[in-house]
RNA sequence: CGGGGUGUAGCGCAGUUGGUAGCGCGCUUGGUUUGGGACCAAGAUGCCGCAGGUUCAAGUCCUGUCACUCCGACCA
């Protein structure tokens, strides 16, 4: 079957119009419904399945890295969220207050947390006293809620979940190289397990977290040419600390602040999920984070023998891989489109005329391509397919964003590439705030990251002409 | 927060100069089918977003309001 041929009616092109096509995949594929509250998702079963695996994957690597799981309030007094003064400035704006509790009117309004630093830093103040004490590896898994004007599914809603790291550590080394540590989970996990490539970077002062001395990124791009900040880390210093009064006495019995991280992964990136891998027939799902890797699809499921041949492949295949059967009474066409839709990396049909031959079909979603293979071999080749799936998936993820990453040095070219063909523009910049926000009003492309495999491909900057600092990743941005 | 669009059956939509609501899909039941969204038959489903107003009469006209959605400025 042509690959680019349009299986499924029901969704919008991607070249046609990329937003629509993303609203229709995310609503054929059952990923989500509306909810009555404004700007906020129903994850539905088949969507909430998809993050669960994301949090076992993320969570695992987690632990594996020393940290431990808390849960901290939903609510922050106001007087706490307005103790680190970059902080509130940065978040106030989309924070929503709880007023009253029944008909009473509270002393002191409760902020619903729209991340939870002020919390973790209240908390450490009263838990950290010595050096012993250092390192809190904590992290929660939990919602946050941001008053968003604008939301859309996964990418942005007002609503949604994460997981924010917290730590506290005794010098600014080991906390710069927790940051570190943490991006790297991130990019690792991305890679591995989501297939999709990813930029490692710092962001530039104006685009860092608010209250944080810096912060670390990955950037991912998507089908359409714009990009997704996947996950951050970010180096607090001592400023929370500060704030917050966390500290703690050293070993020769003197008073130290604390220097602090923070870092975070949230449902955006199944957005992510969505616009790096889909295809105009909906959903494409890397293996390892698919709630379903296999669907089996009896054939002629009436006829002797079938259902029971299919129940047993099913049961086979259960111990090593994540498979479903279906054997409801839809036609074998019906239930081929909607498992595309739906993105399930591999199907396997069985029917009669496999039986027979004692084999069965198996069809890849990434690039359709039809394998017959014996029986006895499922064990084996299966997972074998799962996993050259997902190279394939991250093999094609990285040549499209190479094929839409531009390097240049010209200005005019710079707006060109911008309005016409986006991606990552990679240009050199003098380290000035005035020529970051020249270039977002004049090209609507904002700085990304500075990537920390520097090249330096001019020794001016693309906007004013001075001497050129860093190299910078700019895109057009979720 | 500005600009546009849409609210009628579960979903997608039609509904003329105002006259008391329809189509497709889906759903239910029965039967025939089954290797790329099968077919026939019989059913069920409506506070026409909400609130006012005009009128003998409003899905339709007027006013307001709310929600969703898309496009721009701020954000994971």
């Amino acid at each position: 079957m042509a690959q680019d041929k349009k299986l499924v009616e029901e969704i919008t092109s991607m070249n046609e119009d990329f937003t629509q096509w993303y609203t229709d995949v995310i609503k054929k594929a059952d990923l989500v419904d509306y909810s009555s509250v404004r700007g906020c998702m129903i994850i539905r079963p088949y969507g909430y399945a998809i993050w669960e695996n994301i949090q076992k994957g993320l969570d695992s690597r987690f632990k594996e890295t020393g940290h431990e799981n808390v849960y901290m309030p939903m609510f922050i007094p106001e007087g706490l969220l307005q103790k680190e003064k970059d902080h509130v400035e940065g978040f106030a704006p989309e924070v929503a207050w709880v007023t009253h509790g029944g008909s009473e009117q509270l002393a002191e309004r409760l902020c619903v947390r729209p991340t939870s630093e002020t919390l973790f830093c209240d908390h450490y103040a009263n838990v950290i006293h010595s050096w012993r004490d250092l390192p809190k590896l904590y992290n929660q898994w939990c919602s946050v809620v941001r008053w968003e004007k604008t939301t859309r599914p996964f990418l942005r809603t007002t609503e949604f979940l994460w997981q924010e790291g917290h730590t506290a550590h005794a010098t600014a080394e080991q906390a710069q190289e927790e940051t570190i540590r943490m991006l790297n989970v991130y990019a690792e996990f991305c890679e591995n397990m989501l297939a999709i490539p990813v930029i490692k970077g710092q962001k530039t002062q104006k685009e860092k977290f608010a209250g944080a001395e810096s912060t670390y990124t990955i950037e991912a791009l998507m089908h359409n040419g714009l990009a997704l900040q996947s996950g951050t880390s970010h180096n607090f210093g001592d400023g929370f600390a500060k704030a917050f009064d966390i500290q703690y006495t050293d070993k020769s019995n003197q008073l130290q602040y604390v220097h602090q991280t923070s870092w975070g992964m949230s449902t955006r990136i199944i957005g992510g999920i969505i616009m790096v891998h889909g295809d105009n027939s909906g959903l494409v799902l890397p293996p390892r984070i698919a709630p379903v890797q296999v669907i089996v699809i009896p054939v002629s499921q009436h006829k002797e023998g079938v259902l029971e041949k299919a129940s047993e492949i099913c049961d086979r295949l259960s111990d090593i891989v994540r498979v479903k059967m279906d054997d409801s009474d839809k036609s074998p066409g019906w239930k081929f489109s909607e498992y595309e839709m739906k993105g399930v990396p591999v199907r396997l049909e069985i029917g009669p005329k496999d039986i027979e031959k004692g084999q069965v079909v198996l069809v890849r979603r990434d690039n359709g391509e039809k394998i017959f293979i014996s029986i006895d071999e499922i064990e084996t080749k299966v997972p074998e397919l799962l996993n050259s799936i997902h190279d394939n998936l991250l093999r094609k993820a990285t040549a499209l964003r190479d094929e839409k990453t531009y390097t240049t040095v010209d200005f005019a070219d710079f707006e060109k590439i911008v309005s016409q063909t986006p991606g990552f523009i990679k240009a050199m910049w003098c380290g000035e705030l005035a020529c970051e926000e020249a270039i977002k009003e004049k090209t609507g492309a904002t700085s990304r990251c500075m990537p920390f495999d520097e090249e330096a491909v001019s020794d001016k900057c693309i906007c004013c002409g001075k001497e050129a600092k860093h190299l910078v990743y700019w895109g057009k941005a979720y």
